[in-house]
DNA sequence: ATTGAAAATGTAAACGTTTACATTAAGAAT
DNA sequence: ATTCTTAATGTAAACGTTTACATTTTCAAT
């Protein structure tokens, strides 16, 4: 790998000449700025990110790190893709961790991303404190929070709005009749399971509706666990008509722990979800799954953005971006008129077969 | 942030002391290695990798770079997290790109990556051309193909077996009385699509089934594709009985397709996908999608594992790694027996709904 | 032709490590 | 005690940049 000093022997000039060729173009002669042009082209010369980030003064590196749960979540694979796509685009590069919802594993990431100087970080923290980020913090390093709040608002933070779209998703249940709605929750200690709960809540609050304990479930750790905590509510001497599941993967269980108690969706039991499936596959299901759509990509490019602009402004305050979430009808959560009973499917002509 | 000469000056020694007791740990006493462990434990001091890698021979910068199509896809989700864990349990730090499937940004990618110095890099390459991989090849960084070979076989490779996986979809629909099967493939010029279409042939000569080019649609661009070139296969004057979908997004427009047309699955149109759906949501689908599973995860292990080898022992002959798919079978390509025709999740008493 | 200011370029230090080499300390053998 | 060998530590250069500062060049104004 060619260097600076490479080039400036090539090109007859000092290695601070080829620099501002790079950095400060304006202050070498166009006679001068041509040859070291040329000599950069002949050695195929590329300055070493390294050597500059180690120079540079912090917040120049042109290097972010994203540190989500999981990968292999579409919906933390869309934020990662609207993180990098921004990265991209203003020539950052990404530095991505799993943390696997573990502190021990997401400590272990961030003081990985401070060695490695990082600009700025991107994450939603796994406990919601405040001590989880400190290492960032007392580097100076910028970060934002996206898709989890931690208390007192004193970091940038992308999030969609929890309260309201589980409050929406519950109302609906609710329009449709039902009064026995399950909650299928997430780990309760992120915020944004907290905000849903509370719309449920407030949904049920707002129609005269008791809340009901036995309704509530709550799981910490994914895979198994959407269709196990549905099981528990279908297993109740009085189960719920409908459940609200409160992530894509909840969702996911839910259909299969209905399906294996022989229960139809919608007629014996209603279902409504969190976060859409990738590709809009709920859209495959039959009857399509009715959900609450996050706008999981655009968060990922707000947080983004939100990173760039702290970096250039140090000191602006704190911002908390709130982003809506939508209602996407499909059929899981039954239809109000006794019409089209079946699926939302049947509606458009084609028969509830895949 | 305290620096090797910080912890020095406090434990008393010199930089280079401190630097041994991270790097050479026997050659310092057990007296100063308190010292200075004292130290760094009270300045909270962790090296800098950036200036670490800086000064290091090449190949030891503990950072691997990752450039994949799209992390959205789930298939490159999962082979990105199989890479994210071995590098993580080595302490290697990982940079991600998403090429889109395009030649130029790749090249941006890999520029970038060789500026970072990275250890080695893991790709499929777009075009699965050498010269895509030069910039690499030239700075002695080491490369590991993953899902798409080059000519040649110069390069550490990790593919899965596409032959033998698209042989066996089709050899089953063969078996269940399909004549006409259309092939709804991916983008042609990638080893993995056109060792499919490999397959997919070779199955049709083995059981005399004449093959017939307007029965293969290739796509080149993902997105609507899958729907698009399925609703070409089914609008012919003699559509096929059966499809063979060759990515897990192609196989959802393809449902998407067929069910446009007032088909059902399996009875009118039967389908055979390839690569899961994301936890195993083709199982929720009724009729569960048949498909040819990939070891996505663990391709990326392998990748990464044959890439810390190779940076291990440079001078070792490059290894191709074959991993075997997997027909997982569901009811969207019928049953062989007129009983259970409808599906197979009917089978288990489930009605088939969702 | 001189001068002077502005523009262009060069010099060298700094960033925080690793490591070859030099130096000193420790301990064994005489 | 002296010497020798080995172990422990220190010194300083190097990695490839950026940038403050010094120096030289350019060129308009006299």
């Amino acid at each position: 790998m060619p260097t600076l000093k490479d080039v400036a022997s090539k090109a007859g000039v000092s290695i601070a000449t080829v620099s501002r060729v790079f950095n400060e173009p304006y202050k070498v002669r166009p006679a001068t700025m041509r040859q070291v042009r040329e000599a950069i082209e002949a050695l195929d010369f590329r300055p070493s990110r390294v050597a500059r980030r180690l120079r540079v003064e912090e917040g120049r590196s042109h290097i972010l790190g994203l540190v989500i749960p999981d990968i292999q979540n579409p919906f933390w694979a869309d934020v990662a893709r609207g993180v990098e796509d921004v990265a991209y685009a203003q020539g950052y590069a990404l530095l991505l961790h799993n943390s696997d919802e573990d502190s021990e594993r997401q400590r272990f990431c961030l003081e990985t991303l401070v060695a490695e100087s990082v600009d700025g970080v991107i994450l939603p923290t796994v406990r919601e404190q405040e001590t989880e980020i400190a290492v960032l913090v007392r580097e100076g390093i910028p970060v934002v929070l996206v898709d989890r709040r931690i208390e007192g608002n004193r970091y940038d933070t992308v999030v969609s709005d929890n309260v309201q779209g589980a409050y929406e998703a519950v109302s609906l249940l609710v329009r449709l009749g039902h009064r026995r709605i399950g909650f299928v929750g997430g780990i309760p200690n992120v915020s944004s399971s907290r905000e849903r709960r509370i719309g449920y809540e407030r949904a049920l609050a707002d129609h005269d509706i008791p809340f009901c304990p036995e309704l509530v479930r709550e799981g910490v750790r994914p895979k198994e666990n959407g269709r196990h905590l549905t099981g528990e509510l279908l297993r109740l001497a009085k189960p719920p008509t409908a459940v609200f599941t409160n992530s894509n993967l909840l969702s996911v269980g839910a259909i299969a722990a209905i399906r294996e108690c022989g229960l139809r969706i919608p007629d014996d039991m209603a279902l409504v979800g969190y976060d859409e499936l990738p590709w809009g596959l709920g859209e495959a299901l039959s009857p399509p799954l009715t959900l609450v759509r996050q706008p999981s990509y655009e968060m990922g490019r707000r947080a983004a953005e939100m990173l760039m602009r702290r970096m250039a402004e140090p000191d602006r305050p704190a911002t908390i971006c709130t982003l809506s979430p939508e209602l996407a009808p499909g059929g899981s959560c039954g239809s109000p008129s006794p019409v089209c009973l079946q699926n939302g499917a049947s509606a458009n002509g084609a028969p509830s077969v895949v």
